[in-house]
DNA sequence: TATTGTTATACTCTATAACTATA
DNA sequence: TATAGTTATAGAGTATAACAATA
């Protein structure tokens, strides 16, 4: 399920499928929140160079977790061999460094730049923007108890 | 983001993410849910021979919507040329039959065959285990509030 | 001239297995 | 013997353009 319809986004159509058991299913709602989302995010990021999942990793670099290369593709389900290429960019761009684990010689702790920290305060806001426009139909209380379910189901 | 981490599901390792930043934005809260539903879903389907993308297809062609393939590319966020090969393996399975549109002869639209019908309301149980599962976290009322919020978003 | 379904093709994403260096 | 990062490769998923039939 992705954003690739030719001539989707007609109210109309919409609201044709709103009537549907399918609507009401919860996993497909989800699917559908998350390409939209990912799919407005991507855009805004663009003009940055960047796509979600590099922004994810910038974001984790930028906290105080100090994560390991293991424990992104942990944070983020994916594939360890997928973090070196998102790594690898970011790296050539300067936004993150990898570091020598201290306690453990086989590891490589992420961790931003300065550069890399004021590169991604401008991409969170541009996130917050995009993520404004996905969340445009719901008022600012279900949009905090949306967040609210979501963490609970996510964690 | 999807579902390919090794060691993942680690408790402890979900909950230092949960206090990152990132753990607060509505878009990767979705994307989380989204590839962990859809692979709760694909994983119940599994047993069928579907996946969800075909349990979509069917479960719309068992509405009372009579989708062209056009609409159904509209309905799902897939491109055209994907509903064909949908299509095809559930015809070849004889779930479903395309059959010409009175209206316009250039569309074909998409119907359940009464086995395809029966099949349906099989995989939806599956489905339903599985949303279970996925959502186990969330107290009855919860789920219908998240329900609620998502649909609000998603039409 | 535009649209529906279809085919073909290229591209991105994902999954898997191996290799090296450390543990 | 097992694990972290890396590389390579195959497979699935996605995007794009073209074509025949119909509008």
């Amino acid at each position: 399920m992705s954003d690739s319809a030719t001539t989707a986004n007609d109210s109309s159509v919409q609201e044709r499928l709103a009537a549907s058991d399918l609507a009401r299913e919860p996993v497909f709602l989800a699917i559908r929140l998350s390409s939209r989302g990912s799919a407005d995010a991507n855009r805004a990021l663009a003009a940055l160079g960047l796509k979600v999942r590099h922004y994810a990793v910038l974001a984790l670099a930028c906290s105080d977790l100090r994560p390991t290369q293991r424990e992104l593709s942990q944070f983020l389900y994916l594939d360890p061999s997928q973090i070196v290429g998102l790594v690898d960019e970011l790296e050539g761009r300067q936004l993150v460094q990898r570091r020598p684990d201290p306690r453990d010689r086989r590891s490589k702790v992420i961790v931003a730049t300065a550069s890399g920290r004021r590169f991604y305060a401008e991409a969170r806001a541009t996130v917050s923007t995009a993520n404004e426009e996905t969340l445009a139909a719901l008022a600012p209380d279900d949009r905090d108890q949306l967040i609210r379910l979501l963490a609970a189901v996510a964690f």
